[in-house]
DNA sequence: AAAATTGTTTACCAATCGGTTTCTAATTTG
DNA sequence: CAAATTAGAAACCGATTGGTAAACAATTTT
């Protein structure tokens, strides 16, 4: 080791996912990037080798974050009910805060990347079996406490929320207001129980 | 009037459409589109403006075609709901056709474009207001006939289905297989009833 | 302190980007 | 046929693309 670097790892990642999140991949050039990233090119590639790692690590970075958001929505209410509720409501407030409307960054990467580019798609098809099962759990706790209706399987309706939700932040890509958003939440927890 | 195109406008812009749709807009550069639509640039420039009039001309098609495929399914069956339920199995047979995960164009632009290019939002807004009134109408026919719930308005019914209907399309964009597609579709149906 | 190693900066690279200009070919109108 | 008009082909445009090489600066090891 001789020369320290002069800059956070974590700090100049997180800027780039920034960038990649406002503007998609192939939209956002080295420019964008090292002007949001506050680095010169040399350092970029010497820390991150190329676009596309960078991209990878930000996606990554991403995925973790959102990871922990869900499981704390999820479980830290007071009932399994309340976690599925509090998740949906959760994520659309996110997206009241969204001026930019940038959306879900892992949604922008399956919809624009995931069709030409494996390891982005292997990467997002894992968070998403990941989330339904995590999901699927909570729904399966509440079907045991009379929470949720019995006749339809856990997992099945797992993947119904998980539908309803993205399509849900798919649609606020356009011009939708939070309130009506909220609404179709609640309607999809009355067809749940 | 002087000399005469040489080729088909529909043609070649049903194949440009196919271009956007399999690549994107940012990522589908002009010698892709001279490719696809076996054109040279001045051809395109000069019948088509530029790129971003050709790509809105493009995405114009693409909806009044989902338009008539919509209806077709929705409103050519025997009845509200098996209306409702043709929709979503062709729309879901088709997703098992798309070997190059295209998914939709309409929500691939959506995505990728509506939040920094206003005519695009406004078209698509445009469209997704019209698709969940035509979606809605059969719905409320069928809560006449008691083939759906009535404890929840048309309309609200109606978001849910397209919010579905768009999260499956979207997650489509990964490795799911058709079948389970199926089986959802025939969830949110029995949820409806 | 000298050598070695690594980060930062600057300049540079060929390739490609969307778009225009120029020239030629074809067709209509007078 | 001649003039006018429009389509198509090819060359060309500056700007930008992602990525690299080289020079310089800082730190560790010997």
């Amino acid at each position: 080791m001789a020369r320290l670097r002069e800059f956070d790892t974590d700090v100049a990642l997180d800027a780039a996912m920034q960038a990649f999140w406002l503007r998609g991949y192939e939209a956002t050039s080295m420019a964008d990037l090292m002007a949001a990233m506050d680095l010169k090119k040399g350092s970029i590639y010497k820390a991150f080798k190329d676009k596309h790692s960078l991209f990878m690590l930000a996606l990554r970075q991403y995925l973790e974050h959102a990871n922990r958001f869900n499981r704390q929505h999820l479980e830290g209410a007071i009932s399994p009910k309340a976690g599925v509720s509090d998740l949906l409501h959760a994520i659309i407030s996110q997206r009241g805060n969204d001026r930019d409307r940038r959306g879900c960054f892992m949604l922008n990467s399956l919809v624009e990347l995931a069709p030409h580019d494996e390891a982005v798609r292997t990467l997002l098809e894992d968070h998403l079996s990941h989330m339904q099962a995590m999901l699927s759990r909570t729904i399966a706790q509440g079907q045991t406490l009379g929470e949720f209706r019995t006749d339809i399987p856990a997992d099945d309706l797992s993947l119904m929320v998980l539908n309803f939700l993205q399509g849900l932040v798919t649609r606020s890509k356009g011009s939708v207001s939070v309130a009506a958003l909220h609404q179709q939440a609640d309607t999809l927890l009355k067809v749940l129980a």
